[in-house]
DNA sequence: TGATATATTAGACCGAGCGTTTATAAATGT
DNA sequence: ACATTTATAAACGCTCGGTCTAATATATCA
């Protein structure tokens, strides 16, 4: 960003309607984009929905995306960034045991789903799930993600290991791909019974499911 | 259905273009809805596509068919009831242990999948994922029928708890829960990847949390 | 045999909605 | 005044779910 300037100057061609620049503009798009496909996924979604919304007019919108498909797969990439900020954020919190780590995720993930009244859930699930409607770019792109997701929740495992919350020889990141794996149907459940429930139970699983360290052997 | 005439007579009226009668067409018209719907959800699903592909006219779809939505929650009640057939074929298997009825079952639907090419999921976990777009019925549905899948394997749970297969006082309805709560995840995962791994990673998951029967107290 | 009843089709049409394209408006720079 | 840049308005062509009712193809009736 350019601070040198002292005051903005007006930039040449025709003002947005709604007073913003291209920058906050296109990112205001993007947002409220995730917002809408998070609640509704890509097929049940129009682009006007997102257009009147934030009172952007339809031509504006190919201005700043050559296509419907070009920005959802934008919208999907700051929706990655995003939850891998959370994520790093949850899972080397100095202040927990890494085991806690992922208890107070899954705590703040259900507190989420509650604010939006059970109606979001999460984008690349919801992707996901559209996945015969995909390209095959973005299948990939949502594969990765999960991946990502898998790695840094497996670190997060190899840590409790490390810290006799686990035992030694724990299979972190089958571990950490069986949650994820579960974890979007839990996503799922509590959208369609309006209650964090299937969270919790899947957690509860999940933990059951830890090796934990042995007691001392005879 | 009258089961005294002897011979089907050809009723008064013009016959189906397919050749086939009302019941014939009807039951044809579900089951290719059902297939199409399982593999791509309802908003990315048009009416054409379905009756395209088994030659009925439009005309005809609404001589059946009140609506695109009548027609959807037929679907789902019919793979409800094929699906709660297979679940009791498999959790009632008196060859199997109550556990290998389980492990039968994943294993049955890995081949499922791999059978179809990973284009189908479950239909109503599809339509779960659509739940902005349902109507409050369907989705009460998809919830009832959720809660029949957990009720039967609770009850073969219950029996792995009689046959000393899992701890006595295991919580089995909690446990039915939180395996078809994961379940559906594992379903989208594997669509995505393309590979049943996420479902076998999710089952082993399961098998580990279960509470086995205790040993000898020393 | 012709009239009538019944069941299904024809498949264009409807109005609305969809993503995308094109023409235009509104601004600044020269 | 014209060129250029930036944003928007409107048009475009297509798809969508649903409607319509005459047409059609059969069986039954008198």
């Amino acid at each position: 960003m350019e601070t040198t300037r002292t005051l903005p100057r007006r930039p040449r061609g025709r003002p947005a309607r709604n007073g913003l620049d291209y920058a906050d503009t296109r990112a205001l798009l993007i947002r409220r984009g995730l917002e809408i496909l998070t609640t509704q996924g890509v097929s049940a979604t129009a682009l006007d929905d997102v257009l009147k919304s934030i009172n952007v007019p339809k031509g504006s919108f190919y201005h700043y995306f050559a296509s419907k498909d070009a920005f959802v797969a934008v919208t999907v990439d700051t929706y990655a960034e995003y939850f891998a900020r959370k994520l790093k954020q949850h899972f080397h919190n100095p202040l927990l045991t890494p085991l806690a780590r992922l208890a107070a995720f899954v705590d703040d993930a259900c507190h989420g789903v509650e604010r939006h009244a059970f109606k979001r859930g999460c984008l690349v699930g919801n992707l996901g799930q559209e996945v015969s409607a995909l390209d095959e770019r973005l299948r990939l792109r949502l594969e990765a993600i999960f991946s990502d997701w898998e790695q840094a929740l497996a670190d997060c495992l190899s840590a409790a290991a490390s810290s006799d919350e686990l035992a030694t020889d724990a299979d972190c990141p089958a571990l950490a791909h069986a949650f994820w794996v579960g974890w979007e149907g839990a996503i799922l459940r509590a959208r369609l019974s309006r209650s964090t429930a299937p969270m919790r139970a899947f957690f509860k699983l999940f933990l059951s499911a830890l090796p934990r360290p042995r007691a001392f052997l005879p």
